[in-house]
DNA sequence: AGCAGGGTCTAGCACGTGCTAGTGGCACGT
DNA sequence: ACGTGCCACTAGCACGTGCTAGACCCTGCT
């Protein structure tokens, strides 16, 4: 920064306020003091300057590699953040590195406040390390702390699952579970009491599952044993519906002529032509926006007490649901 | 760190040394001075740190969060980085994001090398922005720069794929390309050389693609229109592979019994069991490996020309290919 | 007693920036 | 001539840490 300043032949504090865009530089100064700095190769050092403001301007943003639907998330946490004038800071968490190490961090970087994504979230064992800092978890919520929690109403969304089949003149609709995931118990409760609204609970079907691809394999197979198939199928998630989807294939079971099949989280993977698949939304970009905004109206806002935003999910109707097959 | 050391009563240069690890300090004092700290919440500015020693000790990783083969490699860097003793910082390349600004910030933090995933890699525009700094490129070679890069040799694992192939006894196979995508020419090459390597010219078939599934399923209903299907399809991507499975599936044609299918990546897809699908594996592990290898070169060893490291990919034979269909 | 040496601790500057308080010059009005 | 106000700019401290140089105490040896 010395160097930009004598090269153009003035202070330095002179560059830092051109360089932050206050007020008190001539036009004609400026453009100078940029030349040079382009010249220079020059870059304001992020470190010294959020050491200097007391502020860092950072949200940390704690999510894991391998899931896609994080990844959905962590893009649209960018323009959320930038919008209301803040950085993100990513932390990944793997299978070499944990919750503790990915939110120690991002505290070490000073990040103002902290947005963790995950099932596992902040256990109980992070809270202490977090106090004082703001923080949203999201897709979960611990009632033990003082974290604000944005999530999707799952129970709502299956219920609108089912809703939708019923319409359509289905009675006999199972549902393949995800075991003890953490969104996996609102999911399995939203059935049963959509079920029993309609007054189908002797046709309550609950076979397990762990939202994962196999699962629904399993479920296939262990379906088409039974003497009598269901007329539609509520599957835990995606993955679980495109493994049920392809085994019905390969066993010959027509979809949606013989059986439905809705699905969960409208992923990349449902929206493929050749998959097409009816499944309920949680809607990535309105999840970020919302616990960015609790973020920063703790931050800026002043809000202490604890928010639970709970977000409406969405039936997306695509082609694997249609009437039930009329002779059983 | 200075109420830490009013705590314990001992100088606050103390407290800096015990949280470094340095030398000089009795055992006594670094416990009292760690559960000091634990008392205030104390933890080292990161800031302040790498301000001070003038060096940062970050690697920058500069990925695209919407794809699911750079979070392998996220995954990977992670432990790479640390067994080098340099840490990691992640900026994402999104929709609203573009790679300049992902570098910007990875330079605004001082970081010490940058490596670069993505087909667009650091385009010319970019270069002189890291100008000074060591960066490796991943899955791309920029000839005109000075930048390392590390990749999979392309060519290779589609000839290895058609080598299986043709072992098994097929000669007519088609191959579906990825059209104009970076890595598309080489696997295009590849399957051109080994085919006519193997006296096979006149059976090469290139369909158009794009590496999407919806590509496959383009490719399956063009192949299903000629009057003779090839007995073995190579295609650009698992992607791609699982499209063209899929509709073949629909259409009535059985895999592998009367084509086989190979794809490309070994991604998660290829693996689930209902699509067990041969494939050409990338490592990400050893990609992310050589990468992190090359950047530490440059900053611990004073390495200074550029190097091309290129690695082998792998075929992995599942359930998607078998012996040829005798009858044609 | 005096000195050397090692172990434990401390004073204080430096890192690159932001910001407060202030300087100097110019135009204007009286 | 002098005060007033504004614009363009500058001097220098502070932020939280690392590190160098040195202080102090204790032990053991001459």
């Amino acid at each position: 920064m010395a160097d930009v300043a004598a090269r153009v032949g003035v202070s330095r504090a002179l560059v830092s306020l051109v360089f932050r865009g206050a007020e008190g530089a001539s036009q004609e100064t400026r453009e100078r003091v940029f030349r040079a700095a382009a010249e220079c190769g020059y870059q304001p050092d992020t470190a010294a300057r959020m050491l200097r403001r007391r502020r860092s301007g950072f949200l940390g943003v704690v999510y894991t590699a391998s899931d896609p639907f994080h990844a959905e998330l962590v893009e649209a946490v960018y323009p959320a953040a930038e919008q209301r004038g803040y950085n993100v800071v990513l932390s990944a968490v793997t299978a070499a590195r944990d919750e503790r190490e990915a939110v120690g961090d991002l505290l070490g970087f000073r990040s103002e406040a902290l947005m963790v994504i995950g099932h596992r979230a902040l256990s109980e064992e992070l809270a202490p390390l977090v106090a004082g800092t703001p923080a949203v978890t999201v897709g979960a919520r611990l009632p033990g702390t003082p974290f604000d929690s944005v999530r999707t109403n799952d129970a709502q969304g299956v219920r609108q699952a089912v809703d939708h089949l019923v319409e359509s003149g289905h009675r006999s609709i199972a549902h393949i579970d995800g075991g003890s995931m953490l969104s996996a118990a609102a999911r399995r409760r939203g059935y049963r009491e959509a079920m029993r609204r309609h007054g189908l609970q002797e046709e309550i079907t609950v076979l397990p599952g762990d939202y994962s691809e196999d699962s629904g394999v399993r479920a296939a197979h262990e379906l088409c044993r039974r003497d009598r198939l269901p007329t539609a199928v509520v599957a835990g998630n995606d993955r679980c519906a495109v493994g049920l989807l392809d085994s019905l294939l390969r066993l010959g079971v027509d979809v949606p002529g013989e059986v439905s099949v809705v699905g969960y989280d409208d992923s990349q993977l449902a929206r493929l032509s050749h998959v097409d698949l009816t499944t309920v939304r949680q809607d990535a970009g309105q999840t970020a926006e919302s616990a960015i905004q609790a973020l920063v109206e703790r931050l800026d806002g002043g809000r202490t007490e604890a928010k639970d935003v709970v977000l409406r999910p969405e039936l997306i109707v695509r082609g694997t649901t249609g009437p039930p097959r009329t002779a059983s």
